[in-house]
DNA sequence: CCAAAGGTAGGAAACTTTTCGTACGAAACA
DNA sequence: TGTTTCGTACGAAAAGTTTCCTACCTTTGG
């Protein structure tokens, strides 16, 4: 069973309180409600049982999975990181740059906030590309 | 004034429905109601006060202006394209990618979608950066 | 054993966003 | 002129999202 799809096995989009807690547990695996929430409460105050019950939301979604073999349920994602990301990254693309991948790329290089550093990443791994 | 700032003077994120009308009249300029509301008609159905109802909402969030000197308003987006697209994309990568653009950048070339000829044009252009 | 602390479940309230019905005025035209 | 068409305005319903109250169960510690 694929999670995180539809029926139609279109990929569920997480709302932006989902997408918080998706990057809790990406930065720091499974964890329980009360970790979660500890860790939210770092940024802003949030009531344990809201998270709880957005946890629980994901569940019923596909977005987590969860082992309920202890009293405290362990949060798992269900689906890869990376597949999320990429699914994103293209809705984003798609949105913001016809789904034009190179138009980002343009607009990332004219960005002040792209650092020299990043520049120099960039040509690194474009280089590395060119090996293979 | 500056429009499409909060009374704090942070960004206003427009909402998907507006982001829908906004990349509208990117690309194709200031139009009225009705013509946005075709364009829309396009992809999905949408009722033309739905349209319209939500274009007077964006006016009054500072998003659009509107020149009301004729019956058939005609709506302009009130900042540049070019400002509210950095402050998106910098919003995705702090959410997405702790901020960091190269990290981004990594994502995007080792994906399926980003064709071979984006990752040419990456090159010409950061060959251009080379030489100024 | 009892109280306190900490856990889950579920429903409802609050808030945000989206959609559209209704009212009404101006223009087009038969 | 009268009726149909096309426009704006506005309020409220509908839908989606977020928050938290309350109930109740389990574990922990005095």
């Amino acid at each position: 069973m694929k999670a995180q799809t539809t029926e139609n096995n279109r990929q569920i989009e997480p709302t932006k309180s989902e997408l918080e807690i998706l990057q809790v547990l990406w930065e720091q695996g499974p964890l329980t409600v009360r970790l979660v929430n500890d860790k939210l409460n770092e940024n802003r105050e949030v009531n344990y049982t809201s998270t709880l019950k957005l946890m629980q939301i994901m569940t019923d979604k596909g977005i987590l999975t969860r082992d309920e073999s202890q009293m405290k349920h362990i949060y798992h994602v269900a689906e890869k990181e990376q597949t999320t990301k990429d699914f994103l990254l293209e809705k984003f693309i798609d949105t913001m740059y016809n789904g034009s991948a190179s138009r980002l790329m343009m607009q990332l290089m004219g960005n002040k906030k792209t650092s020299k550093e990043d520049l120099e990443t960039i040509k690194a791994l474009l280089n590395q590309l060119e090996q293979k």
